[in-house]
DNA sequence: GAGGCTAATGACACCGGGTGCCACCGGGCA
DNA sequence: TGCCCGGTGGCACCCGGTGTCATTAGCCTC
C-alpha cells in the first residue's frame, strides 16, 4: 500500500486528516478494526505511523470524524430549543436533530456507527466519548431543573437518552432501508411513556 | 515488591487468583490503574507477568471479580421471577436483587466500582463485561413479549435497565453514607415512570 | 536576498499490554 | 521407574502509543 498523493515535510497538510480517515475507514471496514495495524493506516494514507497519531490521539479516534463539533451542535440545539417544551421532549428532540443527516452522508455514517458498534475494540472506546455527550445532557437538564449536574436525575436522563439512542442506531443498522429517525423517535417515545407495551 | 508467599512451579496454585486480585485492586486504587504495569501487580502477587495474563484475559479483567457469576445470577432471578408481575418491573427487581449485598461486602464492591467508573481505561473496558448483562436481560424481555431479543424493545429496556443501574452506583459511590438499594429503586422508579418530574 | 522563526513531518528509541513457544517442575498413575 | 499432565516462568515478538531530535518548507524581517 503506498500513497496515491505523497505530501512533502513542512507544507500546510490540507486535506491529510481526511485523507488518513477514509484510509483507516476503509482498512478497518475491509479487514476488522484488530486486524489493521496503524503502521498499515499510515502507510495508505501517505504518511509516517508518527504522523497518523498527531493527528489522532488513539487508532480508535480515526473512525469518528469530527465528533467534538457534533457534541457541539447538540449543545447548541439544548440551548436554543423551545424553553416552554418539557425538559425530556426538549433532549430527545434534539438528539433527533443533531442526527438528521443529509442523504449523501448516511453511507460515511452507517460505515462508522457499524465499526463503533460492532468492533469489541471500538465499542469499548466508545464509552469515553460518549461520556461527553452525558455530560452536556446532564449539564442541561441541571439547568432546567435546578439541580446539580451530578444529582441522579440529569445523569439518569443523559445516561438513559443516550442508551435508547445508541440501541436506535443499532436498530437502523441492522435494517438497510430503514430510517434512523424512525428509529430514534421510537425508542425515545418508548422510553419516555415507560415502555407502555410492557404491562404485562 | 517481592511475594508474601511464593507458590513453587506445579502446586495447585491455591487462591492465586484471589491474591492477584487483591494486590491489583490495592495497586490501582493507590497509584491509579495506569500507572501501575501488569509486572508490578504479578510481582506483588507473588507470580510472574505471564502467569497474569494467564488467571485474567487483560490487566482490566483484574478488577472484576467473578462477574461471570454475577451476570449468572441475574439470569436465573430473571427465570425465577414471578411470572405474573410485568415485565420491565421484574427486570428491575432482579437487577435490585443481584445487587444487594451483603454488608461485610460493600467496601470491596465500593472499591471494585469506583476504580471502573472513574478510571477511563475501565471505564471503556466495562462497555464489553456490561454487554454480557444486556444480552441477557434483553433475552429474557423478548422471551415474555414474544419478539425477537434482537428487536428494538428488549434492546432498549436492557441498555436503558442497565443505563439506570449503572447511573444509581454513581450516586451509591459518590454519597459514602447512602444505600446502594435506595439509589436503585429510585433510579428504576423515575425510568418506568417516564421521569415525571421533568413535566415541565 | 540572507538569515531566522515556525509548523509539519519522519526516523528512532523506548515503554507497556498481550501472545506464542518452549523448557521446567511437581504430582499422579501404570 | 518411566510416563503423562497441568501450572509455571522465561523469552522473543507484535503492536499501540510517546518523547526526542533532525529535517524540511514556508514566511517574516531586516
Amino acid at each position: 500500500m503506498t500513497a496515491i498523493e505523497t505530501t512533502a515535510p513542512g507544507l500546510p497538510a490540507e486535506g491529510t486528516r481526511a485523507r488518513v480517515e477514509r484510509a483507516a475507514l476503509d482498512l478497518f471496514t475491509l479487514r476488522g478494526f484488530e486486524q489493521v495495524t496503524t503502521d498499515e493506516v499510515a502507510d495508505a494514507a501517505g504518511i509516517s505511523r508518527r504522523t497518523f497519531f498527531r493527528y489522532f490521539a488513539t487508532k480508535a479516534d480515526a473512525v469518528w470524524g469530527d465528533f467534538t463539533a457534533h457534541v457541539a451542535r447538540l449543545d447548541e440545539l439544548l440551548g436554543s430549543g423551545d424553553p416552554d417544551r418539557p425538559v425530556l421532549a426538549s433532549v430527545c428532540a434534539a438528539y433527533v436533530e443533531v442526527n438528521d443527516y443529509a442523504v449523501a452522508e448516511l453511507p460515511l455514517l452507517r460505515e462508522r456507527m457499524l465499526l463503533i458498534l460492532t468492533e469489541p475494540a471500538l465499542l469499548a472506546h466508545s464509552q469515553l466519548r460518549f461520556a461527553e455527550v452525558d455530560r452536556v445532557v446532564a449539564r442541561y437538564v441541571a439547568g432546567r431543573s435546578a439541580a446539580a449536574a451530578t444529582d441522579l436525575v440529569p445523569r439518569l436522563v443523559a445516561a438513559t437518552t443516550r442508551a435508547a439512542a445508541t440501541t436506535a442506531f443499532e436498530a437502523w443498522l441492522a435494517d438497510e432501508r430503514s430510517a434512523l429517525g424512525t428509529h430514534l423517535r421510537q425508542a425515545f417515545a418508548e422510553l419516555t411513556a415507560g415502555f407502555p407495551g410492557l404491562l404485562r
